[in-house]
DNA sequence: TAGATTGTTAATCGATTAACAATC
DNA sequence: TAGATTGTTAATCGATTAACAATC
């Protein structure tokens, strides 16, 4: 059977997704239409019912589709179907930050553990959770059966500990780390390039101050 | 003069381009062909030179491309060629996280002040720079010429926040809250959504675990 | 049943890749 | 000059949008 696979232009579009359906959800909406749905997300309907379909049939002719349904089989394409055991790499302010999300937290992402580098910070907590000495990474990792680490050091140690981690067994690298990490494909990464965005955003004001000088002459 | 419209998709891949000349730069690297940096970057050597000639010929026939030159360039493009002030509304772990990446404030990003609504904070320094009452915001980006605000706070506030930074007059606002905000054309924003960052990641996991026990049949 | 709205096929649009003439 | 490699046009590929038959 040729599993079709999805783009990854359709797997980025299904966060969004789910973020709006829980909103309706939350406000007690039942169903809802690719029209209606496509005026609140502007987005195309047509768009909605191609990306929806790549997953099969999730609405009914004439209806629309249910919000809690949608809602629910998207959480599962996404995986939140189960709980993620997860770590921290590096107990700086964005470790600490990231421990705190809430919002992850209820979504099924069970912060295990923390590792830190600088041994002032060992025995220290973070969310409840003592900041190991990252020497017990590897074990913590195995004896926790850990799927996601959450790098969250400078980009000069990250390509060692991402090989590690790998060595360790670790399914999946949230790398906060300005590289590229280079890993097997049954090991899955997505970065987060803070400073990209940053560019992106100085990129548009001055474009957008370019286009202005221009039209005022 | 109809001035081509770069797309996004080039846009998105300019600051790349600049983190890895930057690095050859720093390697005593001096030119590159299309070619080469192919290799390296894992992209074809026809879509780079395509992304580069947007912008008009920065290389040379028999040659190739002047790592430094490129690289001041593309940094030009992207709007690093002057300094943006920039202020952080949220002095939680996050806000102090970003305030204290080197990267970005050793490319002319210019923290100016901090702001939180938690009035314990007040005086506080971060970064050596007082956090302030948020109801002083206003006055203060209009007297230094903010332009980037780093909204770094929850949800529910994010939205009346972005309302108050545009009407002061924000020509940009770097998003950390978990909404879509909805701000005039002259005002650019960049999301950073961790949180759908994390369900790619999730979705990453399940689609290779399930592959695997297909495979293995 | 009639109306609404999906699921899906076909048409369009845009982005990526390939090819090669221009030129250093 | 010959070789290398860009800049750019043309071909291909994939993603988005439009259209409409299926069906609730």
């Amino acid at each position: 059977m040729a599993e079709k696979e999805i783009s990854q232009a359709v797997i980025g579009r299904l966060p969004r997704y789910f973020r709006y359906l829980g909103e309706l959800k939350e406000q007690g909406i039942e169903r809802i239409s690719s029209q209606d749905l496509s005026d609140l997300m502007k987005v195309t309907a047509s768009q909605i019912r191609q990306d929806f379909n790549n997953f099969g049939g999730f609405g009914q002719q004439g209806y629309g589709y249910n919000v809690e349904y949608l809602y629910d089989e998207i959480g599962k394409i996404l995986g939140l179907g189960r709980e993620h055991t997860l770590i921290i790499i590096g107990a700086g302010h964005l470790g600490q930050a990231l421990s705190g999300y809430n919002n992850f937290f209820n979504r099924g992402f069970i912060f295990k553990g923390a590792f830190d580098l600088n041994p002032e910070l060992y025995g220290k907590k973070i969310r409840n959770i003592e900041i190991r000495p990252i020497e017990e990474m590897e074990q913590f990792v195995r004896d926790n059966k850990i799927e996601i680490a959450v790098l969250a050091i400078p980009k000069d140690q990250a390509v060692k500990m991402a090989e590690r981690l790998v060595n360790c067994g670790i399914k999946a690298i949230w790398n906060f780390a300005h590289v590229d990490l280079d890993v097997p494909e049954n090991v899955q990464v997505e970065n987060v390039h803070l400073s990209d965005s940053l560019m992106k955003l100085s990129y548009g004001i001055d474009r957008y101050e370019k286009s202005q000088v221009k039209t005022r002459k």
